[in-house]
DNA sequence: CAAGTCGTTAGACAGTTGTCAAACTATCGT
DNA sequence: ACGATAGTTTGACAACTGTCTAACGACTTG
């Protein structure tokens, strides 16, 4: 069960992960450039009805909590999900409100 | 022991716990909550160095999202944290973000 | 260089929200 | 009934944030 060694959150990410993931929109965003493997800008304004001023910010945001990783090829920016750290985050996330009387052992 | 597959998350409720979970404060109650079987609103007072009224409004937002149950034992309220929308929510924040890729199942 | 496309930054504005104090309701003990 | 304790509600305020437009920088291609 527990083989989620591979990414450790720190508790200033776990903050804003959970703000980033906060936002419909911002989600929405996220959840888009999961379905690809590498999601250009473009294609986010094409599917969203906001400015690309707010795409880019919302990018920012996603980046800024790790869940996203962007790199400019050229003028086109790629976005992709770091999965590994959204999984450390629900895992941390449950590791939270997990309960502390053991119980068990 | 954990009890997957039991709670179903609607898309309305995986907004309102998104935004639950996204202030720092509120996490910190609802992992407060998470420590004890049954948490008195009392006992959260004590730690938090906040007014009744911010306890009384974060519990009620936490009790909006489903993340916690609350109910009042004379003049107390008792309150315990729902860890099956917990796992609901992030199995299904998971799941938009998991790759489309290959046809799993 | 010039023009066009892609994304970023700065400034502004409106809506949301975390917070408190104060007034209120409900319950308990004497 | 009275006073004390537990939690709620209301109204107000400050801080934050999602959004836009406009100006800017970076890159590509004539």
């Amino acid at each position: 069960m527990s083989t989620r060694g591979t990414y450790r959150i720190t508790g200033r990410q776990f903050e804003l992960i959970a703000k980033a993931l906060a936002d419909p929109r911002r989600m929405a965003l996220l959840e888009t450039i999961a379905a690809e493997r590498a999601c250009p800008c473009q294609r986010l304004r094409d599917q969203f009805p906001v400015s690309k001023a707010t795409i880019s910010h919302h990018i920012k945001e996603l980046v800024r909590a790790g869940l996203v990783d962007a790199r400019k090829e050229g003028q086109f920016l790629h976005c992709e999900v770091r999965r590994e750290v959204l999984g450390a985050y629900t895992a941390e996330l449950l590791r939270r409100t997990g309960r502390v009387e053991g119980a068990g052992t």
